[in-house]
DNA sequence: TCTGGAATTAGAATAATTCTAAATTCCTTA
DNA sequence: TAAGGAATTTAGAATTATTCTAATTCCAGA
């Protein structure tokens, strides 16, 4: 039994590689588009499908995050630990930072829902310091 | 100048009355398509793009708040206020709880994240009731 | 080297949402 | 009350995001 990844079975193939390789290597929030094209210059012959299959695979290892939020596409996070997001409501533009959220505030969040708390993440909506009037 | 609704221009027309009360009268956090499948009953000539515009109608007059996770398509709830979200790593199962996320924890929010912060909000991933192991 | 399972590929299929252009509704004012 | 015009609705096409399918390729182990 060759596991390559840390949970899951499954091989960290050479283009799964190279999609991980574009999330790494970008500070931004990527979509699976922007990443389908970048990592065609680092193996032309990739396609969508396995960019998708690619993304899953490295979501479920937990080697990058998947955040959706703003309009359109899911789009996928170097940043693995916890932390949270701001999102701009002016530019959608969407930077992590972090708060160091309680065990107290899980556990009351988790009283309150019912739930079986495995993670909590907050969100910010507001004004990006570009978008914000006079600087 | 005739303002039916709160803050912006526009009326308050037949279709769009009609997704609100369908949203209003669910419990669920619908989809889109829910919504049109409902609304249909009610007014049986209503096409999908007015429900869109409606949707995005009554998001921008603050009457129905539009969330998205999980896969697909973005949900819409009928409670406006401020709320966090629960959601089920297993079924999906998407519930509204309420935490009393102090001013304190904006304010360090908003420093952190370097954003001007009009809101908050926080979502727990973990297992619903339903999913929880062993009742 | 052969073989089977896992992964990849191209392109079709599906799903969610937006766009377009024509028709309709509903004011407003003459 | 009729005409004009803006806002809205409609049907369906178009677009975008994602998943599926079937055939092919890759690779580790017998």
């Amino acid at each position: 039994m060759t596991k390559s990844t840390a949970e899951q079975g499954g091989t960290l193939t050479r283009q799964r590689e190279a999609v991980l390789q574009v999330i790494r290597g970008s500070e931004e929030h990527l979509t699976a588009s922007e990443i389908f094209e970048q990592a065609r210059r680092l193996l032309p012959s990739i396609s969508y499908a396995t960019v998708y299959n690619s993304l899953k695979f490295l979501t479920n290892a937990g080697m990058v995050h998947e955040v959706k939020f703003g309009n359109g596409a899911s789009r996928y996070d170097r940043e693995t630990g916890r932390h949270d997001h701001a999102l701009c409501t002016e530019c959608g533009k969407l930077v992590d930072f972090d708060l160091d959220l309680t065990a107290e505030l899980m556990r009351t969040a988790a009283r309150r829902s019912h739930f079986k708390a495995e993670s909590i993440h907050l969100t910010l909506r507001g004004l990006c310091p570009d978008c914000r009037p006079a600087g």
